[in-house]
DNA sequence: GGTCGGCGGTTCGAATTTGAACAACTCCCT
DNA sequence: AGGGAGTTGTTCAAATTCGAACCGCCGACC
């Protein structure tokens, strides 16, 4: 692999652009959630796909694929969230080795309470920033972008 | 702020695409650069910046604003890279308080190894992924989004 | 000239992340 | 039944991150 095709001029600002807003994004995000509900980002999705789950429960493996991160900085995650009284962990009847995280209403009250400033800055900072052309663009795009990267391993 | 306006439909998927997209790329990006040429995506990044300076040497700010991460997280990085030879340390003849983080010859050499395998992954999980108006969107888009996070502080 | 506010980098401690190793268990196949 | 491969979630050590506190120094202002 001597001389792969370098990026061009349209690619490099593409690439630059979506590097440094990925990383401001989740930065400025992280530090809102924090300031605003005493949240990490982790825990606010772990908080909403639990909101969004059927009976507000879910195998930790499904949480994991989810996104979030890798399978021991869930455990992590969740013991956090289990001592602040967010979620509770509760053994899957089926299968001994299983595990649900279950939101408590304490969790279910705590996202409400932070789900208003979280949307307002999300708002702020990238989606009331885009035309709608674009807002489809990065949904087409970047959704075919995280596709991928799930679908094949390595 | 008791109802803010919610996302809708559109909204909604390009920001989880966003996020989703966002996550897992740069992941596959450390993973890539670490297995590839035994870099960290931030190391990778300071080679990069140093590469295109002029005398090929920054002050350590200017690296940090760069994007990167906190001031702090730059002088760990900077004293690994140290400890690995890749960077070598000046202090500022104008101002004692100032430091350069300059390019050695070996990691001009390490980032000329890298390079190749690296724009590569970013073609494969990225760039081609996208079709050029996408890549427009990204680039005038996301790019608004960064000026807008650097320009203006809280 | 003296001094006060701010800048530039580092140091410190605490929190978080990751991959690898591990233990327990399910499922399938013979 | 019995064995083996693959899962599930946790534990562990190591690496990395951040913000706050800190030190020395530049520069402007009185």
């Amino acid at each position: 692999m001597a001389e792969p095709r370098w990026l061009d001029d349209r690619e490099m600002r593409a690439w630059n652009g979506f590097l440094a807003a990925s990383a401001l994004v989740n930065r400025r995000l992280d530090q809102q959630l924090k300031d605003d509900a005493g949240l990490s980002h982790p825990q606010y999705e772990i908080l909403v796909r639990l909101a969004a789950a059927p009976g507000r429960e879910l195998r930790m493996t499904e949480l994991a694929n989810g996104l979030i991160n890798s399978k021991s900085g869930l455990t992590y995650q969740v013991t956090q969230m289990e001592k602040a009284g967010l979620v509770r962990r509760r053994s899957c009847p089926s299968d001994v080795r299983g595990v649900f995280a279950v939101l408590t209403d304490a969790g279910s009250a705590k996202l409400e309470e932070a789900a208003p400033g979280h949307v307002a800055t999300v708002r702020e900072i990238l989606v009331d920033v885009l035309t709608p052309g674009q807002l489809d663009a990065l949904a087409d795009g970047l959704g075919e972008v995280g596709r991928r990267l799930r679908g094949e391993g390595a």
